[in-house]
RNA sequence: GCGGGAGUAGCUCAGUGGUAGAGCAUCAGUUUCCCAAACUGAAGGCCGCGGGUUCGAUACCCGUUUCCCGCUCCA
């Protein structure tokens, strides 16, 4: 756990995660796809691990939290009651020499409100200059420089919304370069081509592509909670407040998807919608903080890399947000987001869909739709997470080095490995019939290649939490030992209390306290 | 998307205008050992991809792609 430990460099993290079988670079022969990665054999283990503990902490734990898992299509209209079919189409243009980045039609309205600023300018002058006597509608009727402004500003915008309508990214541009829009920084007018970026993947449903039968891959698994919300009320004699969890994947077509595993267009979420009274919103938010705080402490990571960082500007929906962020290879960065969406999703739904989603309560003895917190957690970022917390190359005494994953032994892909001291005299029988008695319990790796020290090293490096190895005694007491990856330490036990004490040091358990 | 850096064996990296090397890892064997032991042998590469210069390019030039870093973006 020792700061002098931590791996600062990412590129070391990939390079372990790809040599031992956790991430491989996806379609790699193809000479890979970008910020696509695929989870290899051990990857795959530790990604259920920790999904599996979280479903367990969310629902199994919570008798007022039940599961779900609503499909990635989803109808188009869902999309525009939550917001992402506008809020996700920007189109954007760069400024080559400050390289900033600014939404076009920003830009263009800016610049359009500044001629309508230099209109309220000529009248005021005028106003001062005539007094009394000042007939406004009559000067802002017949002014040639007002007049001038006023047709300027009207071709402008008969330009930019026509632009706009036909997604016309030429003429954006060119609105941009006829106005001598400068870039507020550098001054400049060396601006790249307008790109639109839809955030949200689309595809058609049916043979025939269509307008109508456009659909998008979810950008948020959170809207396939609030279209079942009704279901899960009717079905599952739940009362407020009470959650519904998800695991599943997203699609976002990220301008930039970067560091590894951290940001990817294809990610997976696992999110919690818990509804509550309205009014009671922030204690819950205050409660779901702490819980999910708790949570990421029992993954083994150090306080001092955890932190939360309070949202000061808030999304349009939202009234209160926090992040969980922890300390990266490359910095503080978000694992989870909590945030307190008030009713506004449900209302939308409600809205849009003209199905009544609300909720009666009987001690108050009126209806209403629920105000919603959530938990938002991202699953590939908490495995990278956690790789960067458990990596760590060890100087030894005897002035070696070793390279091991101190994972959490509930969380390591591989909880034990079987290993007869010698691969004769009869020790690989011997540690064949343990490996088959073990491996009902759990993922066990059976291997009698290479002398000891190597073996337990390389265990180290998958993050194997116990070596149990078979020598030429084990033959006549039956025991073996026990070798803890962490300490190195062995111990000398039985072969029929083996299940038990692996069983019991593999806990989940030991993790919630 | 802009700028910078880098792509040579599974990993870490050498290397030279004359068609490639080390260490570790992998596989087979010998050794039978409690913390990356030794020995023998094997396999593994269109030197990221495409084009140009050249008699000849892994090397020099251009383009492209992928990754990393910074900016940007981030419900």
């Amino acid at each position: 756990m020792s700061k002098e430990n931590k791996v600062t460099d990412l590129q070391d993290i990939i390079s372990h995660a790809k040599e031992y079988g956790f991430v491989f670079p996806s379609s790699e022969i193809y000479d890979g796809l970008g910020a696509v990665y695929d989870y290899g054999q051990y990857g795959v283990e530790l990604k259920k691990n920790i999904q599996e503990y979280w479903w367990k902490s969310m629902v199994q734990l919570h008798e007022n939290i039940v599961g779900l898992d609503a499909a990635i299509f989803m109808h188009p209209k869902t999309w525009k009651a939550s917001g992402h079919v506008d809020a996700f189409n920007d189109p954007l243009i760069d400024n080559k020499d400050s390289k900033k980045r600014y939404r076009a039609d920003v830009l263009i309205e800016e610049a359009m409100t500044k001629i309508e600023d230099k209109i309220t300018k000529e009248v005021d002058k005028a106003e001062k200059k005539f007094g009394e006597t000042f007939d406004k509608a009559m000067f802002l009727q017949t002014n040639p420089n007002v007049l001038r402004n006023k047709e300027k500003v009207a071709t402008i915008e008969a330009r930019f919304k026509k632009a706009l309508e036909d997604s016309n990214m030429d003429e954006l541009k060119q609105i941009i370069v006829d106005l001598e829009i400068v870039c507020p920084i550098s001054g400049t007018r060396n601006w790249t081509e307008v790109r639109q970026f839809n955030l949200m993947f689309s595809t058609q449903v049916g043979a025939i592509a269509d307008e109508s039968e456009t659909i998008y891959l979810r950008p948020e698994t959170a809207q396939g909670i609030f279209v079942n919300f009704l279901n899960v009320l009717n079905t599952s004699r739940q009362r407020i407040p009470f959650g519904i969890a998800q695991v599943g994947k997203a699609f976002r077509n990220e301008v930039v998807a970067r560091q590894f595993i951290f940001r990817t267009r294809e990610f997976e979420q696992m999110e919690m919608q818990f509804f509550v009274r309205p009014g009671t919103e922030m204690e819950w938010f205050e409660k779901w903080k702490e819980t999910r705080m708790a949570w990421h402490k029992s993954l083994g990571f150090a306080e001092a890399d955890l932190k939360l960082h309070k949202h000061i500007k808030l999304a349009f929906y939202a009234n209160a947000a926090v992040d969980i962020e922890y300390n990266f290879p490359f910095g503080f960065k978000e694992i989870e987001g909590i945030h307190s969406r008030t009713n506004h999703d449900l209302t939308q739904h409600q809205n849009m869909s003209g199905k009544k989603l609300q909720y009666f309560d009987h001690e108050l003895n009126e209806s209403y739709v629920p105000y919603v917190v959530e938990t938002s957690i991202g699953l590939n970022r908490t495995i990278l997470a956690v790789l960067s917390n458990s990596y760590k190359v060890e100087k030894l005494e005897d002035g070696t080095e070793r390279t091991v994953l101190n994972f959490p032994p509930f969380l390591a892909p591989i909880k034990a490995a079987i290993l007869p001291l010698v691969k004769k005299d009869g020790l690989p029988e011997k540690a064949r019939e343990i490996m088959n008695e073990l491996k009902f319990d759990h993922l066990c790796f059976y291997d009698e290649k290479d002398s000891i020290g190597k073996r337990y090293r390389r265990q180290d490096a998958l993050g194997t939490p116990f070596c149990i190895t078979v020598d030429h005694d084990t033959l006549t007491d039956n025991k073996v030992t026990i070798r803890d990856r962490d300490t190195m330490k062995q111990e000398r036990v039985d072969i029929s209390e083996l299940r038990r004490i692996v069983g019991e040091k593999v806990d989940w358990r030991k993790a919630v306290k």
